[in-house]
DNA sequence: AGACACAGTTTCACTATGTGAAACAACACT
DNA sequence: AGTGTTGTTTCACATAGTGAAACTGTGTCT
């Protein structure tokens, strides 16, 4: 009674189906921590945001330097994440052939172009960012590796959205559509419309959906067995990004996805009178 | 004794000083195995490698999975690292100004040079990845996020070492020289004599230390209170970084280098007669 | 200086948490 | 059907992880 153990059982937190262990939770939600804040945090501070005693967040940040994941400032006695977690990154960038592949005329689209580039691909019911050239403008479209993004409000994610099933879409959007901006399309029915528009055209394009004066354009890239394995896009401020611009990145952009997708083994069905 | 705990103590291996926490070095252990194969990789191979009974692998796994940590190819029901490390990648690169600082110069560089271009920050006693931006070449040195280097018998390692003070290089290199290659320095002696010549000349050159046929120039990047806290390299083929070739990189390699170091906020002391 | 506040680490008793053996599934070849 | 191989789940057990409290260190008042 004197001793209460208080934050022990999670068991209300949604007890998950298969056993988890809960060192690793944990540790996860630290280093999460550190994401959402952006900065260097001390072991109180982390203690209090993720619920767990500061002794063991003691505890736990050790043992992650001594992995690599985390890293003490010498100077202040912050806490961040470790250079470790790059080589970890590195490793699975290394294994996307697509990223190789793509390196080359991706650095000319961006030349050309003079905006931000990504590279995404699908993870669960987002987009994540595998590779970002950004605009050599000093207004652009700042993405990121890693980055994530909700799909039914972005190119990228119509593009991906666009060119499933219809079974596998009902699983992506099981969730209500959550507005970003006064321009996201919330409603399914409309989301279909504006995907078949998509499948027509070979593109997505979206305009301040995702994020007010941002606006992007994206193709799929497909692999040899003809799946949309993942997207080229090109994104910049609304101003620079009008309709006639955007008409000059179409035809580069789906050339360059066209050009991937070829040399990951893609063979353009015999078309049926049109490219389909 | 029908059951006997085989596995659990690992007292043996080397008891931490501080205590730490089984679990994450457990975890962090198949993090490192995935990369170590470079691979996917089945549960009971796994747990052979790691030495981890095969259900407790199958439900760190899991754990890491729900975290992002780790994710299982569908099709064979093997294990890779996943996505989510991209995010955590992503954050810690974010947060160095370096990086953003030095983009622009890097890419006229890479396109000037043709080869490889690398940025590396230290690690403990390693050099560590940070941008890389590969020749366009198909004989290249394939540099890659993360990747991480011993100090002496690389020119980036060298451009480090040359500007520590003597007490700091003691503890960087207090355990052996290993050689990477017959040209590898393994005398301290000779080293230090090598890092005079980096100190006079501001920058580093190696050729085929670290590896057969691979050369390199490196020049330090300082920040405002004057430390050397990264690196520039360009690196390729040794056919093609002969003497007058790296002749030819120098003076480009040390203006980025200087320009980014300004743009940190480095300011060249007034020189007593010459640089320094 | 001395006293106080705050932040981080270590100790220690306690038991909840993670563990491994073994049973159970789920495939893949014969 | 039968046998081997690989992954998951169950379950009893005790180890490994936990949190309270004590301790150490550092800064900041008056």
């Amino acid at each position: 009674m004197a001793t209460m153990r208080k934050g022990v059982h999670l068991l209300g937190e949604e007890r998950q189906s298969s056993s988890s262990v809960q060192t690793i939770q944990r540790a996860s939600a630290i280093l999460r921590c550190f994401m959402e804040n952006d900065t260097e945090m001390g072991v109180t501070i982390l203690s209090q945001q993720v619920g767990i005693h500061k002794s063991t967040v003691s505890r736990l940040l050790s043992t992650l330097r001594k992995e690599g994941f985390v890293d003490q400032n010498p100077d202040t006695g912050k806490w961040w994440l470790g250079l470790g977690l790059l080589d970890l990154a590195g490793a699975v960038l290394e294994r996307m052939d697509l990223r190789k592949v793509a390196l080359i005329p991706l650095r000319n689209l961006a030349a050309q172009t003079q905006e931000t580039v990504n590279i995404t691909v699908l993870d669960g019911n987002e987009c994540v960012n595998i590779e970002n050239i950004s605009s050599p403008k000093s207004i652009q479209h700042a993405g990121r590796l890693g980055r994530r993004t909700p799909l039914h409000c972005t190119s990228t994610g119509k593009a991906f959205l666009a060119f499933l099933t219809t079974e596998e879409r009902d699983v992506l959007l099981s969730s209500t559509l959550l507005p970003c901006t006064e321009n996201s399309i919330v409603d399914r029915r409309a989301l279909e419309q504006a995907l078949e528009h998509v499948r027509e055209q070979g593109y997505a394009i979206t305009h301040e959906e995702y994020e007010e004066g941002l606006s992007a354009v994206a193709a799929p890239i497909r692999d040899h067995t003809g799946r949309v394995v993942a997207t080229v896009s090109i994104s910049g401020p609304s101003y620079r990004m009008g309709p006639d611009q955007i008409e000059k990145f179409v035809e580069p952009l789906k050339d360059i996805a066209h050009n991937i997708s070829t040399q990951l083994g893609y063979v353009q069905p015999k078309s049926d009178s049109r490219e389909r």
